[in-house]
DNA sequence: GGTATGACTTAGTATCCGGTAC
DNA sequence: GTACCGGATACTAAGTCATACC
């Protein structure tokens, strides 16, 4: 590198790479070293038909042939530049920043529609050529202001930076459930002394956490978060854009001449490693990756990224058989960790496509396969009926393949790792599964099995096995997914989980009438799709507000079966006949206690007066703003006059028990009003339930992996609901594909 | 056949951000 | 204008599975 170079911050050196010497240039016009000879691989190749490809009766092909077409063709060795060369439009612009507009045409522009193109996508090279810029780093760190210490035993710690970093860690999590997890605390303990003891130590002999004190450090990081939450708009504003300016280079790459936007392109930060469950190494130190950690992979002959300054990569890789763009060993389960493409991307999106065909061909299998593992339950065989079972578990209860864990790992499991333990039998033939799957989230379920399957797994439970022995001590995934390879290629475990959550999503969405609002519609599809989830087991942990908000919309209901109640009490006073008339109608008058309706009056007028105030607030301030005189405390009382008299109104009705009645009321207004509160009474409880339903059920993980996308478009097209309602932007964007290929008879 | 390795998908949670009520 | 809430997105941990190697 030139010593002018040399001059040149890292982040606009790295920037030229793309928008100078590339800019405007397809990849198929670069120099020649940088075209890369391809072989592509041609054996069961999967392409999609698209909307152009229609059927002389002009129907899209997909709805009938599950778009899959698979001639093997012989084909030549093929090198980019015989690829048809993407368009002027797909190229990378750079110079002059485009307006928001511009931007977004661009993107529209710009969009890849990979299933459009007629070739085959199949076979072992991903890519023909790949130009990027490297990846993120982290920003170094910045010592804490000199005030700002650990204290040790009541004695401030003047620690190296290094150590000082790795304390702070800690001292932001103290008060989180991390931070008071003692597997936690000595994790971190031992990695902060190691840390210490290679920086050379601080003034004070560190011997116990015990007497560690981070309050100083905990209130400081406090403080800046509230410092942050002050900032005007326009300083986090410019703090974004800043951002925004840095990340630009690396957000992008040049796949096969295309612009594609990259995933994580940043590299992880240093930290404590924050295990789920019980994992026996959380609160480990994340220690700091350095680009001598980082293996880059682009094309042969596209220009290497500069390195940050005085730094060098630690390898620079041009393997297409793979898609990941920069990788880096992490120490704390000494795996690797990938810098890839976007969910958006043509890589991840062909990877999908096929991830749910290969699921959708299970159709045409599973009912032999069934049979199959029914028939082997009563193999003589111990290890095929161990398959058998396993195959059924997977099959109906969607459970995991359950590969081997090491001791330093949390201690989960799924269907081949399940222990004795794990699974309670109870005659003539309900399993109750309870053990803790992927993530440590617990798979607890009382269900029927098949007689047959009760029996095997009651023989193997039989001695001499006994808890913390496997019960299917003959059988492994691979060797299940070898099995599974005999039904049908590209048949896994995790196939059945794809196969049977969109099986299940589409016998749900069949079940739905073309009735209804838009609204009405969704939360409909949100049901179908809480079924696929509770199948899946997906999870989350309810939210702290959750409590909260279920007591909002009870007091709401409460307030609104009052107010339904009066109502009727008022039509009675109108006409007492009418009690004998419809005694069921009326009945409900007394299902509020004088208790009960005390409470919700003391409410309301908890409310009113707190609405009072803040207005007398607000007008007070708008004044001050305008330089007017001030509301007085004369002014508030005579405000709050007006809730008095609501309190004495109320407390009148409550003693008489009859409501006051307006002149101009009649039994027939009244009844439209009782109908309208009803409805609205619905429609609550209605939202109450799915709130509840929804308490502890994670939709987005069923809906982003499981759930064949094209379901969903169907949905849309059917029932006249916008996608909008259906996907988020990023799930339009990641499942482009499926909306602009299925039709209205798409099946799964 | 078992184990290690590497590369990929799946997963829950932390954080961000925008709408809404006041 | 601000505080609050909830949905969307970013982050990264934790799985699965193919392949290489012995």
């Amino acid at each position: 590198m030139s010593s002018s170079e040399d001059d040149i911050p890292i982040v606009q050196r790295s920037k030229r790479i793309l928008d100078d010497s590339e800019d405007d240039v397809p990849i198929s016009q670069l120099p020649s070293s940088v075209k890369k000879k391809v072989k592509r691989e041609t054996d069961d190749s999967v392409s999609l038909n698209h909307p152009k490809s229609k059927s002389s009766n002009g129907t899209s092909k997909s709805s009938s042939n599950g778009n899959i077409k698979t001639p093997k063709k012989e084909r030549t060795k093929k090198t980019p530049s015989d690829k048809k060369k993407p368009n002027k439009s797909l190229q990378v612009k750079s110079e002059d920043k485009p307006t928001k507009q511009e931007e977004d045409e661009e993107e529209t522009e710009e969009t890849y529609k990979w299933w459009e193109e007629q070739e085959d996508r199949d076979g072992e090279i991903k890519w023909d050529s790949l130009v990027h810029n490297g990846v993120l780093f982290p920003p170094e760190y910045e010592p804490l202001p000199s005030h700002v210490k650990l204290y040790y035993n009541g004695t401030p710690v003047n620690l190296p930076q290094e150590a000082e970093e790795v304390a702070g860690f800690f001292g932001a999590l103290v008060e989180t459930d991390h931070g008071k997890n003692p597997v936690f605390q000595s994790n971190f303990f031992k990695d902060f002394q190691q840390v210490l003891k290679e920086c050379g130590g601080c003034n004070v002999e560190i011997e116990k956490f015990e007497h560690l004190d981070f309050s100083k450090m905990y209130a400081h990081f406090e403080q800046l978060k509230e410092d942050k939450k002050k900032m005007s708009k326009e300083e986090k504003r410019e703090i974004k854009e800043d951002k925004e300016r840095q990340e630009e280079p690396y957000r992008t790459c040049l796949l096969n001449g295309r612009k594609e936007k990259i995933g994580n392109f940043r590299i992880e930060p240093p930290g404590l490693f924050r295990g789920r469950g019980a994992h026996p190494k959380t609160g480990r130190l994340k220690r700091r990756v350095f680009p001598e950690d980082v293996t880059l992979n682009l094309s042969e002959g596209a220009p290497v990224p500069p390195p940050p300054e005085g730094h060098s990569w630690g390898d620079v890789k041009h393997d297409n058989t793979v898609t990941w763009l920069a990788m880096w060993k992490e120490n704390i389960a000494d795996s690797f960790k990938y810098v890839r493409f976007a969910q958006n991307s043509s890589v991840k999106g062909l990877s999908d496509f096929k991830k749910f065909e290969t699921a959708r061909n299970l159709k045409h299998h599973i009912e032999s396969i069934r049979k199959d593992y029914t028939q082997s339950l009563k193999s003589e065989l111990m290890q095929e009926r161990q398959m058998a079972t396993a195959t059924y578990l997977i099959d109906i209860f969607a459970l995991r393949a359950g590969g081997e864990k090491g001791d330093d790992e949390a201690d989960t499991v799924g269907c081949c790792s399940l222990r004795y333990e794990h699974v309670t039998l109870r005659p003539p033939n309900t399993v109750i599964f309870d053990f803790l799957g992927k993530d440590s989230i617990r798979f607890y379920q009382e269900v029927e099995v098949d007689k047959q399957v009760f029996k095997n797994l009651k023989i193997f439970k039989k001695p001499p096995k006994q808890p913390g022995d496997d019960l299917f001590d003959r059988i492994s995934p691979p060797l299940l997914n070898k099995k599974f390879q005999t039904y049908m290629k590209g048949l896994t475990a995790k196939v059945f989980r794809t196969y049977n959550a969109s099986k299940t999503m589409q016998d749900q969405l069949d079940l739905i009438k073309n009735e209804g609002t838009v609204a009405e519609k969704v939360v409909r599809f949100n049901a179908a799709n809480r079924t696929v989830a509770i199948l899946c087991n997906h999870q989350r942990t309810v939210s702290k507000s959750h409590g909260n908000s279920v007591q909002k919309i009870n007091d709401k209901l409460r307030e609104l079966m009052w107010n339904k109640i009066r109502l009727k009490q008022m039509m009675l006073e109108l006409d007492p006949k009418l009690k004998r008339k419809d005694p069921k109608y009326f009945a409900e008058i007394e299902d509020l206690s004088k208790e009960d309706i005390m409470v919700i009056q003391e409410k309301i007028l908890e409310r009113t007066k707190e609405q009072v105030a803040k207005k007398f607030e607000r007008d007070n301030e708008k004044l001050k703003a305008e330089s007017k005189d001030q509301l007085t405390a004369n002014d508030l009382k005579e405000r709050m006059q007006k809730v008095k008299e609501l309190q004495a109104e109320f407390k009148i009705e409550l003693a008489s028990g009859k409501p006051e009645i307006k002149k101009s009321v009649t039994v027939e207004k009244l009844k439209s009003q009782v109908e309208q509160i009803e409805q609205r009474i619905l429609n609550t409880q209605f939202q109450l339930k799915d709130k509840e339903d929804n308490s502890e059920v994670s939709l987005g993980t069923s809906k982003m992996n499981y759930i064949d996308p094209r379901l969903t478009v169907v949905f849309s097209k059917r029932f006249d609901v916008p996608i909008e309602k259906l996907f988020t932007k990023t799930l339009r964007e990641k499942f482009t594909w499926a909306i602009e290929s299925a039709d209205k008879d798409w099946r799964f």
